[in-house]
DNA sequence: AAAAAGAATTATGAATTCAGAATTCATGTC
DNA sequence: GACATGAATTCTGAATTCATAATTCTTTTT
């Protein structure tokens, strides 16, 4: 919800190019477009994106604080990798974040949102049914994002937002055995109808679960397939 | 300014002159010295650290990725107050984070942080017997900290790090009274006796409604008598 | 021929400079 | 006398320039 008496789209506010560029830069990183440990050189960013070296550093600082890039002192900055253990810290926080909002959620969503978070259940399992991947990632995405949307709590928000974007890149990495793939459905299923109960207790636990359970799923995708010992 | 020969010293690694400035400008939010909605004059930093503006302004893109400070396009920066709606907030996120860094650090820890985290809890009380607030405060922090540091979990203590780093102006304001100081190192001993006994979820039950009874403490000493900073 | 040392090139770190926008103060008009 | 408009000053945004450190390539010596 932008600022009601703002009437006109006034094109007048400036964005703060950093910030422009920083959010290109992490589209660019989270797209997968510059891989984990690939290292940043700063005259070709600046020439793909036309802007100098100044309002990049900017944002490539912006970025560390994250923890989407790491800065090393006068050798330029890489591309954080997230390796297993990452993953294996990373979920457990995710999971707790993601109960709390669904708490949350339970308690302070409107009937509005509790009906798109329904719907969205509805599309995950078309999705499913139909077993297109992609718009399966998209709507489960959607799902989580409208969940966190409802806890009402943006500090949440930010919180996840962050520790997800460091491991962005393992949700592509979860090659989801059809099996898993049919129970993850039914968890999502399960989590629509606890928020519909507004049964708080049971929202988080369901939700935290299907993280933890998320976490299996990426692991065992990535002990299985491909070898790249990096 | 100061003698900037530095350079000549046994200094092999260079800590990148930007995160230094972070470091100080964090330092001086956390610490309270700049107020919060306080604008910024980037000309009376750069003046008060010694640098040039270049360093300062990537300081500050670094702190307002990390919430510290908000940046308003072409009007500067001002220090992120902490509203109340704010508290709120982010105390059921620090519940959730710290909870389950009780949960692994029950499962994770050493004996010898298992002791020290005994140990610190025996000076927590001490410290609530001699009434020595500003001590109990810092042992109080040491034990979070601890835990946090048993959990071995790095992710969760950087996350941890981030909320706490908006709330931590309201850190001083928990105002104890006497009885609610008094629960507090009943619970915190309750704490130590889970972890000891490995009881994850004890550990992680307990933290998670320590924090939120804190919350309480800091919204009711917000509502009585928020007048003496200090 | 291989390894080491030195020089050159390239990239990063930081300051200065230049441009643009906002706020404030002054002046004029109603 | 008050309000509005314009100009000046101050501050932020961004690029360029300068310095320093690292890496790489070449040459020399073993």
């Amino acid at each position: 919800m932008e600022d009601g008496s703002d009437t006109r789209r006034t094109m007048i506010s400036r964005p703060a190019l950093a910030v422009e560029v920083a959010n290109a830069l992490r589209g660019l990183i989270l797209e997968g477009e510059l891989a984990g440990g690939e290292k940043i050189r700063e005259k070709e960013l600046t020439e793909r994106f036309g802007v100098s070296r100044t309002p990049l550093r900017e944002a490539m600082k912006m970025l560390s604080s994250e923890g989407l890039i790491d800065l090393i002192p006068n050798r330029g900055a890489v591309i954080s990798q997230t390796s297993a253990a990452d993953l294996a810290d990373a979920f457990p926080v995710l999971a707790a974040l993601e109960g709390l909002a669904g708490a949350q959620a339970a308690a302070r969503a409107t009937e509005d949102e509790l009906a798109t978070i329904a719907r969205l259940t509805d599309e995950l399992r078309d999705a499913f049914s139909g077993g297109e991947r992609p718009r399966y990632f998209e709507i489960n995405q959607a799902i989580h994002d409208a969940i966190l949307a409802a806890s009402r709590n943006p500090i949440l928000q930010r919180t996840h937002a962050a520790v997800a974007g460091q491991v962005h890149r393992a949700r592509y990495q979860a090659n989801l055995a059809s099996a898993r793939w049919q129970q993850a459905v039914s968890e999502h299923e399960e989590i629509s109808k606890a928020l519909h109960a507004r049964d708080a207790a049971a929202t988080q636990a369901l939700l935290s679960a299907h993280m933890m359970a998320k976490l299996s799923s990426v692991m065992g995708g990535r002990s299985e397939g491909d070898s790249a010992p990096r």
